[in-house]
DNA sequence: CGAATTTGACCTGA
DNA sequence: TCAGGTCAAATTCG
């Protein structure tokens, strides 16, 4: 490696950490949440923002390691398939490519698995909403597992084109776990607005859909107490698994906990906003700085459906993360994330994304 | 009645 | 060949 290149490598480590310091810092001063910290909160979300343009600037698309056009290659790849389906041609064309591909994509989408742990001191367990909104397409007994598998995809897959896709499951070893395997990222700009409007996507059931009635009463438990969304005791445990993104996109730079002094092993959400940066340097709205819509910096809060599923979403928005951090903010002796995550600064205080509507005993 | 879900059939990759 | 993933018709929901 010449001695350019090195220096490029440390600068983007040294903005990298500086932006871990920062969000724990901001984490900090979250879990203190006064209201008078919140000018300190936005002025913190400026400087983390600032620190990861940096590096992506530095980054440049793989400008600094050869090693990185592999992964680029795998993005790029998804983002044609995208392009392609929206490009004029018949529709059958657009059909059987678009069929193929889907195949492809399996191999080439990013993939990530949260894990989710509900359990509510109550003998409940209720669902958090994301700021998106799916459509199961599928349901699938897996082999060795007690539990069903559910598909689903974004429902703006037909308006917007988005490819997002999630899979969600009830954990064989702990029922009050749920695995969510996010495939593909948000290209739509749906989240926002949900965020904003939305206290009635929400279901809940563990497994089978005779528990998806009785729910009114919660949802309006919530609606009546907006700054307490946790009405009851919660304890959310998410665990982000990289599965395929940390070395497609990285294959060169590892964000393991000992590279960046965390403590936290289960800390994996850098990877994922990393990987969410990388797309975001692949849109035109990475550029612009009006992004809220789109802007990949997202984790998405949690969605409970007739697979009996909770389900949490790290996605493309950067309300989303206010919903995370709203999360640990609301959890007392929540182990976790190890907040390597933005705020939007606007939303946080008022627009608290998550709907636990209802609840149902397994 | 339109939207969402269910579910059996079909397709693909390993 | 088979498990996982997707499609799409049927069904249910609001």
């Amino acid at each position: 490696m010449e001695e350019s290149t090195k220096r490029k490598y440390t600068n983007l480590i040294h903005e990298l950490i500086q932006g871990k310091e920062l969000t724990k810092q901001l984490s900090d001063h979250l879990v203190s949440s006064s209201p008078s910290s919140h000018e300190t909160n936005e002025l913190l979300v400026e400087k983390i923002l600032l620190s990861y343009e940096k590096a992506l600037t530095m980054l440049n698309w793989g400008s600094i390691v050869g090693e990185a056009k592999t992964t680029s290659l795998n993005i790029m790849d998804s983002r044609c398939s995208f392009t392609n389906s929206e490009s004029p041609r018949s529709e059958v064309v657009d059909r059987e490519f678009e069929h193929k591909a889907v195949f492809k994509k399996r191999k080439t989408m990013p993939r990530w698995t949260e894990q989710v742990k509900i359990c509510s001191r109550t003998g409940l367990e209720g669902s958090l909403d994301d700021g998106y909104s799916w459509r199961k397409y599928g349901q699938k007994d897996i082999l060795g597992a007690k539990f069903p598998r559910g598909y689903y995809r974004c429902t703006q897959r037909n308006v917007q084109g988005c490819l997002a896709t999630k899979q969600v499951q009830r954990s064989d070893e702990d029922p009050t776990t749920i695995e969510v395997t996010y495939r593909g990222r948000h290209t739509c700009t749906q989240a926002k607005h949900l965020n904003k409007a939305f206290s009635s996507n929400i279901k809940i059931g563990l497994g089978e859909n005779q528990f998806q009635k009785n729910q009114p009463l919660l949802e309006k438990t919530q609606q009546q107490n907006p700054e307490g969304i946790f009405t009851f005791e919660t304890e959310l445990k998410v665990k982000t698994e990289e599965l395929e993104t940390k070395e497609d996109i990285f294959p060169w730079f590892s964000f393991s906990s000992s590279s960046i002094g965390s403590e936290n092993e289960d800390n994996m959400l850098p990877d994922t906003m990393i990987e969410n940066h990388f797309m975001e340097s692949f849109s035109p709205v990475f550029i612009s700085p009006a992004t809220s819509e789109s802007n990949p910096f997202c984790l998405s809060a949690y969605d409970l459906d007739s697979t009996g599923l909770l389900c949490r979403n790290i996605q493309t928005s950067e309300s989303d993360i206010t919903e995370i951090v709203s999360a640990l903010t609301s959890v007392t002796n929540s182990p976790i994330l190890d907040l390597d995550i933005l705020l939007d600064k606007g939303d946080f205080d008022t627009d608290f994304p998550f709907n636990i509507p209802e609840f149902f005993s397994s």
